[in-house]
DNA sequence: GTATAACCGAGACGGTACGTCAAGTCTTGTT
DNA sequence: AACAAGACTTGACGTACCGTCTCGGTTATAC
């Protein structure tokens, strides 16, 4: 959607003889920084206007739409594309901790959580909209986490700690619908307890079903 | 916020004397049927409006701002206020698979799924600047679904299929959130299997920690 | 319009047999008094509403509409009909100036100058829609100084005073209509040397035109 | 209340570097036309709304209320403030008989009646509501009559036909009261004789007192 | 250098929904 | 039958903000 930064699409000098002025990298910073203060300060996703932003950034509006189709689009470069770090613990149980930690934090911090509810929901709209499907793509939380869990499964098998197929797709639900549940719904924080609990059933969740199981 | 009916509040003779035109049930049901109408027809929140609500209602806007203070509040009264069925089965796994299909289905057919993101996310919003807060009161469907499952694991221990205390809230957050993040997050549905391995987990989220736990 | 008092039409008992309760003069006067106050305790014609009469009144909307068609019309029967004293001088010169002021008082007390525009406005309008025509009959004022003049200038001639025919219709425009100019244009009040000479433009303008005449 | 054209404020280059797109003179003509348009074809002040203004100049409410606080402003720029001629007769008489024919032409064709007055009576509420006074400044009619009166008069007393001082104000609300008694009060039209009248009324105003007056 | 072209800020534009408000009508139960 | 109360339909109002477009002006490459 967003051709970010620009030049590392094909090379710093890939459109070398297009004349005319190059993009501020500036600008998109600035606008991108404008974007996550209003996301904080702010109580509704409608209260973060683009004219806001724009003015915020010393910018302008035509300026945002040149970079991205949609006030989502924008909130959610800014606000939710945080980078995820790689849990490496030594165990499988203390890197999904990790992970749920990590995720946690950005979704308490990254905003607040009516400007978090809403840019999903028009994500979701747009996305209808155009008619495409998909595990989460809009959302880069969504994404990065289905590749750190990969990767920590992977090295809990290399460790001996895990054995035959993950189903990843289950314990991202339970981690990810979790938190969403909680922070969304407005239950409140987990505790350290109910982090461990979690933690635990995350793990279940990706096991494969043996061939007994309960009633 | 609705009175509903408006009678029932304190007996159907309580506002014996009470002058004045009553509430038109009529408008009302009809004002809740178009909002449900407009719920699936439509693909963005936004694109369900007041002034259509009302138009199809044969209504106006003024007597939906006089029952609902927002258009959130009304699409909730219309579309996911519906009563999720008591599973009636004859075993703990049969009743909670009943209540994921029943939920399923409401989130699946009483709205498009952006109607559902975006009207959620107009709920948050509003409880969070009424600084509201507490599990999920806004979304009836999460009310009830607690209720259910509550009397879901009574039956059950009744039975003698379980035994201890129950982590209502865990196995809430991974039926609801699961659903959620599924439905929402448009991976698209649940199959069998899938369906089974999320009754599985809902229950193992309900049993308390015995003191082995994985690795 | 107004069927005023509604006994005087077919005598007090003319409606004798026919069953339901008589309507409350009470009530009537009561209006009328609210329609009063609100009158002068506010800066525009809008801001009378109909609501706020029948409250201040105890009476309700309905009954408003009961005996008035309009808005305007109460305000008009309120605020506007109000008597105009017959001036009993002992020249013409005194006559025509009691006149002038009783009327400006009635302008300058009655309402604010903006409700008595917008009052005007509206009961123009109506008469437009109705097709109806004619002298100034929705605005009592109007009508009652006509018959005011008629009477001054008739007694002016009983006096010796005046001779010969009497350009009422052009004594009244001056008078009303420079009243009218001055208060509702805002031009603020006349002094009582504008008084005297206004007096005497009134005059002038009702003497016919002798066959010598200006350059 | 709209800086006009908007250049011609301070010079054709006075605003050289100013930013941002420039004010459409296209789509102000459009309004006022449209403005213009509706007023006469309709038989009350409420029924010009400024959607169906919008609408009918191709433009949008955002843009009318981005340039007039107020439905009357538009309408007044749109109906009322139209160049009144100069009037270049070759005696006194004639040039009155000629400003208040003018004048006539306007307050008849440039909108209905009703319009007329209702557009007046909002001016008066907005002026008061701001707390301005002063010889009505809103009202272009009133403010050009002036200084054609003035001007008039000036050219009567070099061509020696008037002496002395001029009592303007009191001419004015004459000519304007006359003409808006009638008009407004819908007593119908001039005729020829009542105009000639008319002008010798207005002029007399003009005249000072002198000492011998009526009885 | 000078031409060209994409960028930039500012801000006006069309459009659309919102939520408010008052007018005038209708309904209900009481007097 | 008239009344107070109050819910109803209607429709304009004025606000807000989206996403687009138009300005004058500013870079940066190409010739």
């Amino acid at each position: 959607m967003t051709p970010p930064p620009s030049e590392p699409r094909d090379g710093p000098s890939a459109n070398r003889g297009v004349p005319g002025r190059k993009r501020s990298e500036q600008s998109r910073e600035a606008l991108l920084q404008a974007a996550r203060e209003l996301s904080v300060s702010v109580q509704r996703y409608r209260d973060i206007s683009i004219q806001a932003i724009a003015k915020r950034a010393s910018s302008s509006k035509a300026t945002i739409y040149r970079w991205w189709t949609s006030k989502a689009e924008l909130i959610r470069d800014a606000v939710l594309d945080q980078p995820l770090p790689m849990p490496r613990g030594d165990s499988l149980r203390a890197d999904i901790e990790s992970a749920i930690r990590s995720q946690r934090e950005i979704m308490k911090t990254a905003a607040s959580l009516p400007v978090f509810a809403g840019t999903w929901a028009e994500l979701v709209e747009n996305r209808v909209l155009a008619n495409q499907g998909g595990p989460m793509q809009d959302c880069p939380l969504g994404s990065q986490m289905v590749g750190i869990l990969e990767s920590v499964f992977d090295r809990a098998r290399q460790r001996g700690d895990w054995e035959g197929p993950v189903h990843l797709h289950a314990a991202y639900e339970v981690l990810f619908g979790s938190l969403f549940c909680r922070l969304i719904g407005q239950f409140g924080d987990f505790n350290e307890e109910e982090l461990d609990r979690l933690t635990l059933r995350v793990i279940e969740a990706a096991r494969p079903l043996s061939n007994s199981d309960s009633r």
